[in-house]
RNA sequence: GCCCGGGUGGCGGAAUGGCAGACGCGGCGGACUCAAAAUCCGCUGUCCGAAAGGGCGUGUGGGUUCGAAUCCCACCCCGGGCACCA
């Protein structure tokens, strides 16, 4: 064994050897990067490849609005980790990168300077590309999908064309929000607390044509499809909340003549429940304001209250219409008409309430307010009877009863359910419903078709073509892509400019030639968001807007990330656009679902608040950098917090990471004064601790960044350090071979964290690219323990901790943990009960 | 109202039925320095104690278990989603 050789004048102080500077090696490495494309995959290449060799990993894709936040900045830091992770595994990862740069920023700062939004949006991309690549993001470049680019548009609109072909798109007319100020319609988005939020003028409900997606058609197969993915529960929940499966009985009541006879001269009101079985407790029905039949079923008398009512149950907005919650007067009007209850053969009443809504199920409910809150709540309001058909467990006080119980007062001649638990019932109930022709079972979804259409400029124009004649017609494929014009002028009014530019509007009819005019409404931007993923395949491609076979290579998504806030709309369109592709061809037909793996990461707040740029409490990420370095700051963001939770900007701890990073360059950097005192030959007991801690710290960090566990890899790595600080700090000194594979297998762990110091470290240590397939694999042999802390508990307290070999038995370890003086001196009597879980734990019960 | 998630030191957090508080921040002390900064080393839940040691301790109250931050029940508080969906 070699003498340790103590060093003269050993440099004590780190000013003696070159410090680390962030500034000084970042961008050269990110210019590396792109020089090298270590991060483009090539198609070619890919189809050659086996499936579980290749990785997608993607970050949704940003809207451009301008440099980086910090938000985009914990976003894209998460999945740049993962790129480099997969990539030095020696996977071909597709890490492409666009621009969600279609949307309203855009159009408004248009409004405001007159100019057009396309220079505008385009700087900002370029100014959060630059940021992206500050940070130490890499991409293929080469994939860039932007929204607003004319080929981009072209294929949207292509897509488009064959969905309306296929019949998923239809023009229905459909309430809207109406700006009487800006002389617009506005997105829900776009009306804060009922208010425009451009002009404060109330919002108004205005009937327009607008487009739909039909995506109810894919309710059951977005619900189903939820379980194969491994997806947080949270949003599968939200997932399947809103699109809402219900499943109960759609059925008739007969109208009732002046003797309370049935009618034949009119059909029933057909009416949905999920409770059947409270039909004996339906003491009257209700229409929804607009019911078609409100007219036909409205008695002369009734007449003017009906249509007072009506409308000012049309004119008030959805705020209004919300605030009245709770209050039931005046949010009814009899009608004059009854119909006939079928299980009792009694009349009911007819009512309108704005509570039932046209929208969903057939309109009109049989109302129960024994069992249902809202129904009671209209029952008392207006002196309507009330007949429990459940019975309430003792004790019960509230008002309706919605749990479970036996059915009571639910007989007549036809039918009883008396006895019967709900479940029971509702089955006993609906078989007699479909037995007796009077309906049938029924599955009612809450998810309603995808308005489509948007009044704006600054989006992709929908490809259709009204003539005089033909009504709505596609636009030619030879058209595409319909481009909003440039010479366009922004009104102070915020009205799209293509309502007034000839040039845009005039054009032919495809079917006659005759003179017609384009649809000025632009698609909503989330649709430019539901294939771009499938885009990136093959962003080249100029046949088609798909190329299916880089796209059963590449897709589903392996790991995409984002925020919470896309939990429902873009993820749920998404999903419908994967499914509807496929179906029409354009798409493989094996990919159903987009994504298979989603993680979404915490907001980043300031003072416990969101951050906005209204707010004025926005941290500018760039000053960030030049005042701590990429890496720092990534690994402030990686350590500071669970990637999942919401965190203060507060609590970033820049400066201990910053010096953590000191420490791991003072170690590692060729010539460090930590590293003078060096010894080879034979490994001392220390020098195999330190070996196997580094196997260990292999197994753990590469166990960590598989479950999204940054926060404890960063912690490792911290343990690991001051480890190795100790060990050269030793009298003995450090074995060279030995600190040689730590402190290289420490940058390899630590590389898609901070990849810039990790990079230049190793590049000064063994002129070798620590970014290629470099992942290091614990050696199992080395993960092998040989002695651990037995813990010895007396009734449950920890008394004493003994180092025990790991293959001790069950008795050496009882009669060792006995013969514990600490524990004796806690063992009044005999041992009543020994628990030994060798070699970890040893639990007397006396 | 319904549905989720969460409550652990001064702070961010760790611990997936077996040593509560890893790691970091902050604080305290020491070394180095003329001094300071930087750096390095140590201590740091709380109460009693000079110490050894011991008591208490994961929102509250109960339960299961040899053993609970962790599982179960009830409640309180915080955050989020949906909100007349019959």
């Amino acid at each position: 064994m070699a003498e340790s050789v103590a060093p003269e004048a050993t440099p004590s102080h780190p000013d003696d050897f070159e410090r680390y500077r962030p500034a000084d090696i970042e961008p050269r490495w990110q210019q590396r990067w792109l020089d090298d494309k270590t991060y483009e995959v090539d198609n070619e290449e890919i189809l050659q490849t086996d499936a579980e060799d290749i990785r997608f990993v993607l970050s949704m894709y940003p809207y451009p609005s301008g440099p980086a936040h910090i938000g985009h900045v914990r976003n894209y830091t998460f999945g740049d980790l993962l790129v480099r992770y997969h990539t030095m595994n020696g996977r071909k990862v597709l890490s492409p990168i666009g621009f969600d740069s279609f949307g309203l920023p855009a159009e408004n700062a248009a409004i405001k300077s007159g100019e057009h939004p396309r220079p505008f949006t385009d700087a900002r991309i370029e100014e959060l590309s630059s940021s992206l690549r500050r940070i130490g993001a890499v991409y293929d470049w080469r994939r860039m999908v932007k929204s607003h680019d004319p080929s981009y548009i072209k294929w949207n609109q292509v897509i488009f064309l064959r969905l309306y072909e296929e019949g998923l798109i239809y023009r229905k007319n459909s309430p809207v929000n109406w700006c009487p100020g800006c002389q617009t319609v506005l997105a829900n988005e776009q009306v804060v607390d009922g208010l425009c939020e451009r002009s404060d003028d109330p919002v108004e409900r205005r009937d327009m044509e607008q487009w739909f997606y039909r995506i109810t058609d894919y309710a059951q197969e977005l619900l189903d499809d939820l379980d194969g993915l491994e997806w947080p529960d949270r949003v599968k929940i939200m997932q399947r909340n809103w699109i809402g499966r219900s499943e109960g009985a759609e059925f008739g009541l007969p109208i009732a003549d002046s003797d309370g006879n049935p009618r034949t001269d009119t059909p029933p009101l057909a009416v949905y429940t999920t409770r059947p079985d409270t039909s004996f407790g339906m003491t009257f029905a209700v229409m929804s304001p607009e019911h078609p039949r409100v007219d036909e079923l409205t008695i002369p008398s009734q007449i003017d209250e009906v249509r007072a009512f009506q409308k000012d149950a049309s004119g008030k907005s959805e705020i209004d219409r919300l605030s009245t919650v709770g209050s039931a007067d005046k949010r009814g009007v009899f009608t004059g008409s009854y119909a006939i209850n079928p299980v009792t053969g009694g009349s009911i009443p007819i009512y309108l309430a704005d509570y039932v809504l046209t929208t969903y199920g057939t309109g009109a409910i049989m109302a129960v307010p024994g069992q249902d809150q809202r129904d009671w709540d209209f029952a008392t309001a207006y002196g309507l009877d009330i007949v429990r058909t459940v019975q309430p467990p003792e004790g019960f006080d509230g008002e309706a009863f919605t749990g479970d119980g036996p059915a009571i007062n639910s007989a007549s001649d036809a039918l009883d359910l008396n006895g019967m638990e709900v479940a029971e019932a509702k089955a006993a109930a609906t078989d007699w419903i479909e037995a007796q022709g009077l309906g049938e079972r029924r599955v009612n979804f809450r998810l309603r078709d995808w308005l489509l259409s948007r009044q704006r400029f600054w989006g992709c124009p929908i490809p259709i073509v009204y003539c005089d004649e033909h009504g709505a017609q596609p636009a030619p494929l030879s058209d595409l892509p319909i481009e909003a014009p440039d010479d366009v002028e922004f009104l102070p009014t915020g009205e799209s400019p293509l309502n007034h530019h000839r040039g845009f509007l005039d054009t032919t009819c495809p079917v006659c030639g005759n003179p017609a005019r384009r649809e000025t409404d632009t698609m909503d931007t989330f649709v430019d968001s539901s294939w771009y993923f499938l885009r990136f395949a093959d962003p080249w491609n100029d046949e088609a807007p798909i190329n299916k076979a880089a796209v059963e290579k590449f897709l589903p998504v392996d790991q995409y990330i984002g925020g919470i806030e896309h939990a429902i709309l873009h993820l749920m369109y998404a999903r419908f656009f994967t499914k509807a592709l496929a179906d029409v061809g354009l798409s493989p037909s094996t990919i159903r679902e987009p994504m298979k793996r989603l993680f979404t990461q915490g907001m980043v707040r300031m003072g416990g608040g969101k951050m906005s740029k209204s707010k004025g409490n926005t941290v500018a990420p760039e000053e960030t950098v030049d005042a701590h370095g990429a890496d720092a700051l990534r690994l402030a963001i990686l350590q500071v917090k669970p990637p999942a939770e919401d965190v203060d900007y507060e609590d970033f701890q820049l400066d201990g990471c910053e010096r953590f990073l000191q420490r791991v360059w003072r170690l590692a950097i060729p010539g460090s004064d930590l590293t003078t005192n060096m010894r080879s030959g034979e490994p001392t007991p220390a020098d195999i601790e330190i070996d196997k801690a580094t196997h260990h710290l292999i197994a753990r960090v590469t166990g960590e960044y598989e479950r999204w566990s940054y926060n404890t890899a960063v912690a490792g790595f911290m343990e690991f350090t001051n480890a190795l600080y100790k060990y050269v700090q030793a009298s003995d000194g450090a074995h060279d071979e030995t600190l040689d594979f730590a402190v290289n297998t420490l940058l390899e762990l630590m590389a898609p964290a901070v990849p810039h110091i990790s990079g230049e470290l190793r590049e000064r240590r063994d002129q070798s690219n620590i970014h290629l397939a470099h992942w290091p694999v614990a050696d199992p042999a080395k993960l092998v323990v040989d002695t651990v802390t037995m813990i010895v508990q007396v009734n449950g307290k920890v008394r004493d901790r003994i180092d025990v070999p790991s293959e001790i038995s069950e008795a050496d370890a009882e009669a060792l943990a006995l013969s514990s003086e600490a524990v004796q001196g806690h063992l009044d009597g005999e041992p009543k009960k020994i628990i030994v879980r060798a070699p970890k734990l040893v639990n007397i019960v006396v």
